[in-house]
DNA sequence: TAGTGGTCTAGACCACGAA
DNA sequence: TCGTGGTCTAGACCACTAA
């Protein structure tokens, strides 16, 4: 490339020797020792200062690890905190099959919560999309989602899809982030009825409130039968 | 305090100063100016590269934010994925008040699943801490909760916290990572009784496993009132 | 122009781990 | 013992912001 050479920053020393590393040191296995500090200073001809902020980087990204006493070294990747998944993806990684019954499809207008929750106007038009869920074809639960008309025209139109994240994430619309609301509760008659559980049994609801970066797409509310459905949560930041 | 002198670390200078600055600026409204790096210089009689470590620390950790040229800020606090807080600190941020009362608190020897859990040998001593908790006075859940012992010397004659969290991030063993389990079930009689709420109730359940880096330091299982406890979780990237 | 954070130097001593 | 990362010094020049 000799192009562009006006756009080219300055090359900052500390982010040479990071990318260096960086390069030697991706995709090797857990374990693999960096270069020490004191050999990227002669290689460099930078002072430790100057490494030890590039590999700083390199650790607080998670992709080194140091040893005091022994060296610098590849981290194992970090527990992925938190992924965001819709129940398609969910069932697959618990290795069951995915499937959806669809209750009820239809354009509607938003109701206050719904508004409030989509960040629109009451009455606004949004898809309500109603399905009763199974994970290899036992009944896991029912969720009822609104999402928002205006970022999916012709969406019920375009035959709905199995898994709404990957329709949402073909359009540019992959929730980023999301925040989920679970609480426990008896299951209403109708909801007993349609997972096949008794009268008064407990189940597991979840609220969910899913955006793309600052823009709300989807709200739901699921209920989880608990007998066969489980919520994991993986908190903090570090390890 | 002036016992345990062998056990306190030699102080790091630039430990001095990140706390010296955090109790400055925590709490502080977003915004609000922290000394400049070379203030802090001339404060402490420390070099530049010091003080730049110690605030490097609070602006990886998000309490500070860097605006070249003009100075140190307060960072507006960023949406917190994942938090991972104890009991005590999930009630202050709802701003309720917490509240604890010991049903049971003693050494014992770790049963099968405990003992996996907290990757330790059936048999070896664990602190069985159950607790019914409040918040502003009203009943919230039953924690209970096992600790390994090992890392816990004295803990239980050391009087019991209010805060587990707390006590242990005292003894540098806050957890770094957890991962939760919550589904939802009925109430056994005890959990009613204690709870007070009726037979047939349902109850949120959340069983806890909490390490430092790579090492169990808890399990717990808590049962908590839907009426007066929802669980808020966030997934996703940052923003 | 004065003050700020961003980068960088060329050393130093320490505690710790492995041989 | 030797090499590692952890800490620390006492400066320096730069680009940027605000007065």
């Amino acid at each position: 490339m000799t192009q562009a050479v006006g756009i080219v920053q300055r090359a900052l020393k500390h982010v040479q020797v990071r990318e260096h590393v960086r390069l030697l040191v991706e995709g090797a296995d857990p374990g693999t020792p960096a270069p020490s500090e004191r050999e990227l200073v002669a290689q460099f001809g930078v002072a430790r200062m100057t490494v030890r902020q590039a590999m700083d980087a390199l650790v607080v990204e998670g992709l080194l690890e140091r040893m005091p006493g022994r060296g610098t070294f590849v981290a194992r990747p970090r527990r992925r905190v938190g992924a965001l998944t819709g129940y398609t993806e969910d069932m697959r990684q618990r290795g069951l099959l995915p499937e959806s019954q669809t209750l009820l499809a239809r354009r509607e207008q938003a109701g206050p919560g719904v508004a409030r929750a989509l960040d629109i106007s009451p009455g606004d038009a949004v898809i309500h999309w109603k399905r009763l869920r199974r994970g290899n074809g036992q009944l896991i639960c029912i969720e009822d989602a609104y999402l928002n008309e205006v970022l999916l025209p012709g969406f019920l139109q375009s035959g709905m899809p199995t898994s709404l994240y990957s329709a949402l994430e073909a359009r540019g619309l992959r929730p980023t982030w999301a925040e989920d609301s679970v609480t426990s509760d008896l299951a209403t008659a109708e909801e007993a009825d349609l997972l096949d559980v008794p009268k008064a049994s407990a189940v597991l609801r979840v609220a969910r409130r899913a955006l793309v970066d600052q823009r709300p797409v989807e709200v739901s509310r699921s209920a989880y039968r608990p007998d066969r459905f489980t919520m994991y949560v993986q908190l903090g930041s570090n390890a």
